[in-house]
Order: C-alpha cells, then sequence, then structure tokens
DNA sequence: GACATGTCCGGAGTTACCTCA
DNA sequence: GGTGAGGTAACTCCGGACATG
C-alpha cells in the first residue's frame, strides 16, 4: 500500500454486514485520516502497517455523517430484522455475536420474482428496490447485491458466448483460408506449370522462393524470394536481359512460362 | 467558474457458505 | 462420513458521477 493510499480504505467496522458504510477519504486529505479515532463509539480498522506517523484527526463532518448512518442503519437493521427475520429465509446472525456469515437461500417464488424483475430492467432505482425488498420480504440491501450479482453472472456468460462465437469464427476462417490456398494452388498448376525439368516444381510446397526458370512465386519467405530473384534478375540484367521483377504478380505474364 | 469534499452507485474481484455428486 | 467442485450471497475495494459549500 502506496503512502497515498494511507486513509484511503478507513472503513468503519460495524459489526456484522458491510452495508457499504464506506468512509472513504480521497486525495491529498487522505493524510488527515485518524488511526486513534476520538468518537468512542466507532472504530476503525486499518492495516496495522498503514497507520500515518503523524497524528491526524478525522474531520468532524464525517464523523458526523456517520453517527447520522450509525444510527439510521440501527433503527432500519432493528427493523428490518423484526420484519424479515421470521418471514423471510434470510438468517439473521445469532447472538454469539461472532460475525459468520448466514448463508442466504432465496425460494423459488423469490427468485422468480427477482429474474421477472430483471429482465425488465437490469438496474433498479432506490424506490424500485425498496418495493421490491418488500415484496419479496428481504432486505433493500439484499435485492441490491441479488441485482449486482445477476448482472456479473449476465457479464459472465455474455463473454462465454462471445468467446465461443470468436472460436467458432477463427476455425471458420482458418478452413476457409486453407480451402483458398488449396484453390491458389490448384489454378497455379492448371494455368502455369512448371516447365518439365525445373528444379522448382519438386520443391515442397512450404519452401516458397521464386523459381529462377519460370520467374513464378512458389512459396518463400520474402528473403529468400528476393534473394532468388535478384539472382535471376542480376543474371538477366548482366546478359541484357528483362528488367527486374521481384515477386510474381499475376497479372504479369511470364515470358519463360 | 474552479476546487475540495462528501455521497451514492455500480463493476470487478474475492470470500465464505451451502449443496451435491 | 469426508471431500472437492460448483453455485451464489455477501463483502471489499475502487472509480465515476453528481451535489454541495
Amino acid at each position: 500500500m502506496g503512502q497515498e493510499d494511507v486513509g484511503l480504505a478507513l472503513r468503519l467496522s460495524l459489526g456484522s454486514g458491510g452495508d457499504h458504510h464506506e468512509l472513504r477519504n480521497q486525495g491529498p486529505s487522505s493524510s488527515q485520516a485518524s488511526c486513534a479515532l476520538l468518537e468512542p463509539s466507532l472504530t476503525l480498522s486499518l492495516p496495522a502497517d498503514s497507520c500515518p506517523t503523524a497524528p491526524v484527526v478525522l474531520r468532524t463532518p464525517v464523523v458526523a455523517a456517520v453517527k447520522r448512518e450509525l444510527q439510521a442503519e440501527e433503527e432500519d437493521e432493528a427493523g428490518e430484522r423484526a420484519l424479515y427475520s421470521v418471514a423471510s429465509s434470510v438468517a439473521v446472525d445469532d447472538d454469539d455475536g461472532c460475525n459468520s456469515r448466514k448463508k442466504l437461500r432465496l425460494t423459488k417464488d423469490q427468485s422468480a420474482l427477482l429474474e421477472d424483475c430483471f429482465k425488465e430492467h437490469s438496474t433498479l432505482n432506490p424506490k424500485q428496490k425498496v418495493a421490491l425488498a418488500k415484496q419479496l420480504n428481504l432486505r433493500p440491501r439484499q435485492v441490491e447485491v441479488w441485482f449486482q450479482n445477476r448482472r456479473a453472472r449476465t457479464k459472465l456468460k455474455q463473454t462465454e458466448v462471445d468467446c465461443e462465437l470468436l472460436k467458432r469464427c477463427c476455425e471458420t476462417l482458418t478452413e476457409e483460408n486453407r480451402r483458398l490456398h488449396r484453390e491458389v494452388q490448384q489454378l497455379r498448376a492448371l494455368s502455369h506449370p512448371h516447365p518439365a525439368g525445373c528444379f522448382m516444381a519438386q520443391l515442397p510446397a512450404a519452401t516458397l522462393s521464386i523459381c529462377p526458370s519460370c520467374e513464378r512465386l512458389a512459396g518463400a519467405s520474402p528473403a529468400t524470394a528476393v534473394a532468388a530473384a535478384d539472382r535471376t534478375n542480376n543474371k538477366a540484367a548482366g546478359s541484357g536481359g528483362r528488367p527486374a521483377q521481384h515477386f510474381f504478380s499475376p497479372f504479369a505474364k511470364s515470358a519463360a512460362c
């Protein structure tokens, strides 16, 4: 964690559930983050190595906001627990004090309704969220999380589908490429057969080069082809032959052939 | 108007619980 | 019964947009 990150991830530990009780000091002011919070009712969890050396003070508006939020949260929680803990499948933390996560299993009806809503719109505005939560006997936060996870699953599935599509597309193109290569070879063989005895005719197809006798590309790395063509052209130029023609052009008829 | 700060929200990645083979 | 894999709710971190002073 870099120096500038100190205090960036100040997080109020509020017992179970991390319902976005996030205190973030952004930018340069993050150096004002407090390791020893002045509010006794609040605790800050900071990595042991991230505490700034200088004593710093958390800005009061932040603390006030947090207190307000905490109070509202406590009220909400109390109400919500009374409301939902019995009726829904939500497993509320026991009173054993440990904040072990309990896994919520949505009922089929709940899942179906959530799916229906998701089909209509993949994101919810706050009103919709609260209404849906009420309808489902869940906390708004749970609905929010469900939609977040659902969007993630949708995206993942879409990515997989896209990937599969691209793979098939690639295979098709590769096959098409092979087919076209074969076609080109057949056409060349038909229209411009190498002269009898031409050694290039015996070369494997992978050995691309310019045939010195017919000056046709017989499949070559460019360097090989150029070298071969240069040899040919030098010979031709020395004997007052044709001007240099390095590569095969389908439109230029070879004199040799 | 530019700037600092706070708040809200969503995405991405991760963790932890649960079910099932 | 133990176990590993897979599904998924919940959590954490972060950045962007917007509001406010």
